[in-house]
DNA sequence: ATTATATACGACAATAATTATCGGATATAA
DNA sequence: TTATATCCGATAATTATTGTCGTATATAAT
């Protein structure tokens, strides 16, 4: 319960490893995966995935890999994690009323409430606050 | 990623029923399951945990029940979740050290200091801010 | 040109966590 | 005695997460 998730994780370290280099300096996945322990082809598909978000800039070939692109200090850890893994909440019905309870459920106004508070606390942090 | 359990749900949907009637009056694992459709085995589980816990007291045989016990407002949320579901914590590694990564990780500390700030927002909370 | 090394990406498989079910026990009010 | 309730371990089903495989495309170096 209330936990991030391996590829949130993941992309984080990656993240966190092409800020700790000068700018201009490539990393490849196979890099990041070996020297953190992470299974290759999860990472692979974390990299392609922030890539498509426009947070890394993707290099192909050999001696290709990813850098940075966006500014982290700009993205909020809200914002990154509805990129990475989609909406964020406490509870699906915040966003999805496909649950039985929803006709009659006493508690979704003051979850509602909490899901706010906690909206809020990661909003005023960004993806730097992490790789910093 | 970050969503309550159902049991969680469960437990505080039961708790703000109990709530709402007259402190002495009983309310039966039927009836709320009935009232919110909630799978009765489940919720029998989930109030069978929480009269453990002593939130709640078991009232057996016919005509019996549960009502509640423990005084709502004094039980923050970080101390009720941990009763229904164990420790809390965005990752694993702050309480259980089976991670592949954590001889080489580079983003544990942020995590950590993210983390504290979640813990401290749900500390900040008790259930009766749920159930009122 | 060829080769080696990289990303790109859909489909699929395995694992783990969550959610739900079953069977039979005990307690007690009517 | 009976009906209705909690109690509780074992197990099954479902869903979400995590991980794997195969193949295609891009490009730097030789």
């Amino acid at each position: 319960m209330l936990k991030l998730t391996r590829k949130v994780e993941y992309a984080l370290i990656a993240l966190r490893h092409m800020q700790d280099k000068a700018p201009e300096l490539v990393s490849s996945t196979k890099e990041i995966a070996t020297q953190y322990n992470i299974p290759l082809e999860i990472l692979a598909k974390t990299l392609q995935h922030l890539a498509k978000e426009n947070i890394i800039e993707p290099i192909n070939g050999p001696r290709g890999g990813y850098r940075l692109k966006a500014q982290l200090g700009n993205i909020n850890l809200v914002e990154f994690f509805e990129r990475v893994e989609g909406p964020l909440g406490l509870s699906d019905c915040f966003y999805d009323s496909n649950c039985l309870q929803i006709d009659y459920c006493n508690i979704r106004t003051p979850i509602q409430r909490i899901n706010a508070n906690m909206i809020n606390m990661f909003r005023s942090m960004t993806v730097q606050d992490v790789t910093n």
